[in-house]
DNA sequence: ATACCGATTGGCT
DNA sequence: GCCAATCGGTATC
């Protein structure tokens, strides 16, 4: 289990969502026996941002984006997986980071029970992934991750880095599937990567949204 | 009440 | 590379 001095304080999230993304990179993250470090995330910056679910004002389900940082934001997409988001900014800004990829670095056995058959590279590509090695889902959603509430039996921590990540190895690029202009590689080139790192997933631009499907 | 669609994944060609 | 699966959220009627 990670040690709580190094868990990353309130105020390290409440910051602008493009200043706190790429400092995430390298980060840990501990969830029900399992402990990744973050090799590629996604910033999604609220009311302005029409790639973000909270572009349209507050709703029930991303109610908890509009409150303070430090909590997180899990949503339920495509019938099977579940993405977490880190809520980073000042509360009502509705700024997010998805976490997108990782390599698992502690729980080995839990995470391959989790995952499967699926090749170690595979455990945490992709958010859905990530998701499920961490058993993060439907109930997780709203969890303070900065002060946990004391008794809490599924920790949530967020820490630094065991090694610094050098930041000339960190890229940006468009976010990963996001349709319409939230997918505009100009306006927002706002996915993050560490350079080389096998759990980073294969850019796949937004479907393209011409008219409605029949059946 | 109902229709549409998605910040994806895994399996198959 | 292509495509179906699958169901909750949201908008609309």
């Amino acid at each position: 289990m990670e040690p709580d001095c190094e868990r990353l304080p309130r105020d390290f999230f409440a910051r602008p969502v493009l200043e706190v993304a790429p400092d995430l990179l390298g980060c840990r993250v501990s969830h029900a026996g399992v402990t990744v470090r973050l090799t590629e995330v996604e910033a999604y910056a609220g009311m302005v941002d029409p790639g973000s679910h909270a572009y349209r004002g507050p709703t029930p389900r991303t109610q908890v984006m509009f409150g303070p940082a430090g909590f997180l934001y899990v949503y339920f997409t495509y019938g099977n997986h579940w993405c977490a988001n880190l809520v980073c900014g000042h509360e009502g800004s509705a700024e997010a980071v998805l976490l997108r990829g990782a390599e698992v670095i502690d729980g080995f056995d839990v995470a391959r029970e989790r995952r499967g058959n699926a090749r170690e590279r595979d455990w945490c590509r992709g958010p859905g992934r990530l998701g499920q090695t961490l058993a993060l889902g439907r109930d997780e959603t709203g969890r303070d991750f900065c002060r946990p509430p004391l008794g809490d039996p599924v920790d949530l921590v967020v820490s630094r880095p065991q090694c610094e990540v050098d930041r000339s190895a960190v890229r940006t690029g468009p976010r990963v599937g996001v349709s319409g202009p939230g997918g505009d590689a100009e306006r927002f080139p706002w996915r993050f990567w560490i350079d080389g790192e096998p759990t980073v997933s294969t850019y796949r631009p937004g479907v393209v949204r011409t008219r409605a499907r029949s059946r």
